[in-house]
DNA sequence: GTGGTCTAGACCACC
DNA sequence: GTGGTCTAGACCACA
């Protein structure tokens, strides 16, 4: 991770780790990285993936035990991709068709750029 | 508007501008609300709407004639279609694409949601 | 404000808030004191503050406008009567039965007490 | 037991303990399961068990008995009762009073709901 | 002036 | 070892 983007980075960090569930990489009722090695491995302030995780369990995607840890809430998958849907269908989708009107782009373009992409 | 988003006001100021000249609401070489006027219709502090047309000059969207106001520039149209493109093709579709497929959402359902849309 | 208690200082800034609006001191749609303002007067550094702040606003009590400073929200008041009612009924009050009854403290005693009460 | 509530864990089984010798489940002199008894049906860490132990003895609610075990104090039963009604009208009760006058509730509103409770 | 984020480092309670 | 809180100080973008 290099955190280029305007975001700040404990959201970045957030999204990182509702990644690594979406892809199942971290899987339910699982542990996650302490605090500490998270602040390590991604070289920053533990202060910075503390707020990550304060901000996580607030949304019931991670839960905390006393002194063990973090781990991956029991419904943390189907939370993310609630939220994840509900954003990008209310918030995100409404903007990009707006913009493809704007731009000219129609539905075949996209498709065809769809298509070509790098996975 | 009402500016909810938590994007910086000037810059949403300035995707209003934007879009007036896309929609050709406000033509080529037409003259501008004047930085007072705007602040009031938009109730917004002076500063903020001189900082819009501050950032949209630099990009060669409008123009400054001293003491008469601003103007729509010639190539606003194009400078805005090339800068927005570029900017949806690079910036926003990857990150599209990369939700879609977390999100399992496909083509065949953006394209109905696409033909739902609400114009 | 000493902030004896045993419970967070940011907390107890949060609570002395909702007081402050429960008591309508503070009123809908007033500014609060900034987040340095109030850093300085209760002598705690002004990130602590701030995690009071967005605590309150995740919770709806209290809005921000940029630039410009946090505001009382317009059900700010609702927002905590009903707030703290339901946790005062629901964790509070079985646990106050639990201890009278296991204090062999029946409801005359307590009425005596909450009538002698310095108010 | 679950173990849901911010206190410490440890506390919590202070309080559990307290609770069967009040409520003479547990009566003087009697011998309290062990500490690797307690921790395996409560699911906890033996540590954390020992913790609750120590505390209660250093109150001299419990007495250890080398190589034999805990036992109810003698004088447990008035010791838990002396000091939870203390905490309770010095410490409770106030902030009971302080959050129903901020919150409306009455005497009789309190009184209603005491006869209405599951006991 | 306002809020927001981040770092660095400390200290604490808890398991 | 774990998380949680707080301070101090810095820097930034925004109104």
């Amino acid at each position: 991770m290099d955190f280029q983007s305007k975001k700040a980075i404990y959201l970045q960090i957030a999204d990182f780790v509702c990644e690594q569930i979406l892809l199942k990489k971290w899987k339910g009722k699982e542990k996650i990285p302490s605090v500490r090695e998270l602040a390590i491995s991604l070289e920053v302030n533990p202060n910075t993936v503390m707020r990550t995780y304060t901000f996580l369990e607030e949304k019931n995607i991670i839960d905390m035990q006393r002194g063990i840890g973090y781990f991956v809430s029991d419904s943390a998958y189907d939370n993310i991709i609630d939220f994840k849907k509900h954003e990008f269908l209310t918030l995100d989708l409404p903007q990009i068709f707006r913009s493809m009107d704007l731009l000219h782009i129609n539905l075949d373009h996209l498709k065809k750029l769809y298509n070509e992409r790098t996975r």
